[in-house]
RNA sequence: GCUGGUAUAGUGUAGUGGUCCAUCAUGACGGGUUCUCGAUCCGUCGACCCGGGUUCAAAUCCCGGUACCAGCACCA
């Protein structure tokens, strides 16, 4: 040991230096920082999953720590497939605003950018950089998997401009998949993913914004190709299942004399308790009548997620500690509810809830409570949250309990020490003076009714039970005691309160 | 099959050749405190995929395996 601290001394006497390590805090700095422009770019085929909320979270803590700018940007240019759904643009903007406290610095639909697309692909193809190509996909595949030239590229330039506009003349006879657009490379590139890539294809089905007007769509690589440079995008984050899209874009890019952005990429991300993230999967479902609706509480839906009680900033936080890698993973939603409780606990009101699987006992007080009413603290630290005002029990009156709560002793959390014995129990001091099991109650004429939804993997399981009276108004996050955080979806005329279960 | 990517405790994460018998969080377990099974405090458990190489020194660099993921859609 002191040979090797001789050796270092003489060879590398730094390396002996202290070296203060600290643990990175937040997402690793980016490169290229003067200007930072970046984009969130889904496809409004349905509202905001989890997934799409890392997109979100990232790209705006990136421009937030370089004053940048995040574009909105609605890819919605498949209207076969992924047909966009009207109401989503909206419903992911205001999703964007919630996620991020903030409005994107620019929106931009790329259903309204068609005819600036379609000019950039008619001087594509006037350069030769692109060609109009009839063979059918399963030919040109053919042809690709050996490197072989495609009989329609080496047509003249003049040919590929009729092509062209046959493609987008509605009596030209081509219709969906008569002819594609592909960006000449170089066909010995050895990922077969890239070589003469589609650019552009023929898709006759509606739009629902600008109806039949377009023809020709342009693929996502072009399409995103194109508007990110006109952008001025600087920073592109996307999923690595787009690496061979960011290969593609770069060949296009030199073919235009264009530099390609920064890019960055994370992995798939699986939840324990969903799997996957799948839009068209949960518009099906949600079509069968397997769920409610986008917002479901069993869906990992951004909308479900508020509708819960989710926290912004619990999102925020966790996406953030994920931080931005390559790998896949596969996390536990008690890790978002881990940051979600730390968010929400120190201001959420304590409130009595009594399942279904009660029991009814009848009070029997040696000793008057010495007060009108019984001041219960609405948090057990906060004391600015204020009481619960109940009126005082007295002798005689009904106590609802859990079932399973009973024992021979135990204590009806800030009243009193009981002792049970044939549904009567009796009083045994008011002061905590034992170890007894404290245990959430109600008093029987100061309740009113209210159903917990808890979601359990497929099934939701609806525990009625009884509330303790109270002002409640819908969108109220409360912490039932003793059985977790839930929040009020709906109150009835017949003042039944409606909760779906967040979390413990 | 071709192409590319990733591998650190149960789950995530820090770490870019030397204070690393490895960070932090979460989890599980045990305990203190508390008028919630909440919160809080303390403690315990537990990891560098494998094999070579370079080097005085490797989680870190190189090579080779292996595993997993993704792309090869006229989807995004």
């Amino acid at each position: 040991m002191d040979h090797i601290r001789q050796l270092l001394s003489e060879e590398a006497p730094e390396a002996l230096e202290k070296r203060v390590k600290e643990r990175r805090e937040g997402l690793k700095p980016l490169e290229k920082t003067d200007k930072v422009i970046l984009r969130f770019a889904p496809n409004p085929n349905g509202p905001m999953t989890l997934g799409h909320s890392r997109g979100v979270i990232i790209n705006s803590e990136y421009s937030k720590m370089y004053d940048g700018e995040v574009i909105l940007r609605f890819d919605d240019t498949d209207t076969k497939r992924k047909p966009p759904e009207i109401w989503a643009y909206k419903q992911i903007e205001e999703e964007y605003e919630w996620l991020t406290g903030k409005t994107p610095e620019r929106i931009v639909f790329a259903s309204d950018r068609m005819e600036i697309y379609l000019q950039h692909a008619e001087e594509d193809i006037l350069k030769q950089n692109s060609y109009v190509c009839t063979c059918t996909a399963e030919e040109f595949k053919i042809l690709r998997d050996s490197k072989e030239t495609c009989p329609c590229r080496n047509l003249d330039a003049s040919t590929h401009h009729e092509r062209w506009n046959r493609m987008n003349d509605p009596n030209g006879g081509w219709d969906d998949g008569a002819a594609v657009v592909r960006i000449k490379t170089d066909l010995s590139l050895p990922n077969p993913a890239l070589r003469d890539w589609p650019a552009l294809r023929i898709q006759t089905s509606e739009h629902p914004r600008v109806g039949t007007t377009y023809r020709v769509w342009p693929l996502l690589d072009y399409q995103s190709a194109i508007e990110d440079y006109l952008q001025g995008v600087t920073h592109i984050i996307r999923g690595k299942d787009l690496m061979d899209s960011t290969r593609k874009q770069t060949l296009l890019y030199e073919l235009r004399g264009w530099k390609y952005p920064e890019t960055m990429y994370w992995g798939r991300v699986k939840v324990h308790e969903f799997g996957g993230f799948s839009t068209s999967g949960m518009k099906a479902d949600i079509l069968d009548g397997k769920f409610t609706g986008w917002n479901d509480p069993r869906l990992p839906t951004i909308a479900a997620l508020r509708e819960r009680g989710f926290s912004p900033d619990a999102l925020r936080a966790f996406w953030i500690e994920l931080g931005l890698n390559q790998k896949d993973i596969s996390v536990s939603m008690k890790s978002i509810e881990s940051h979600n409780s730390k968010v929400i606990e120190k201001t959420t009101r304590r409130v009595s809830f009594v399942s279904g699987k009660h029991t009814t006992l009848t009070l029997n007080m040696g000793e008057k409570w010495p007060t009108e009413e019984l001041l219960i603290p609405s948090h057990p630290d906060n004391s600015a949250m204020g009481n619960r005002i109940w009126p005082a029990p007295k002798d005689g009156d009904k106590i609802l309990v859990e079932t399973e709560d009973i024992s021979d002793e135990f204590r009806l959390k800030e009243f009193s020490n009981v002792n049970w014995s044939n549904e009567i129990l009796e009083t045994d001091g008011f002061q905590r003076s034992d170890r007894r099991p404290i245990v959430h109650w109600l008093l029987k004429d100061h309740v009113q009714p209210a159903t917990l939804s808890i979601p359990e993997g497929d099934e939701i399981n609806n525990q009625k039970g009884m509330i303790e009276l109270g002002k409640y108004t819908v969108g109220d996050v409360l912490q039932l005691e003793r059985v977790g955080f839930a929040r009020i979806t709906e109150i009835s005329e017949n003042s039944e309160i409606k909760l779906v279960y967040l979390h413990e």
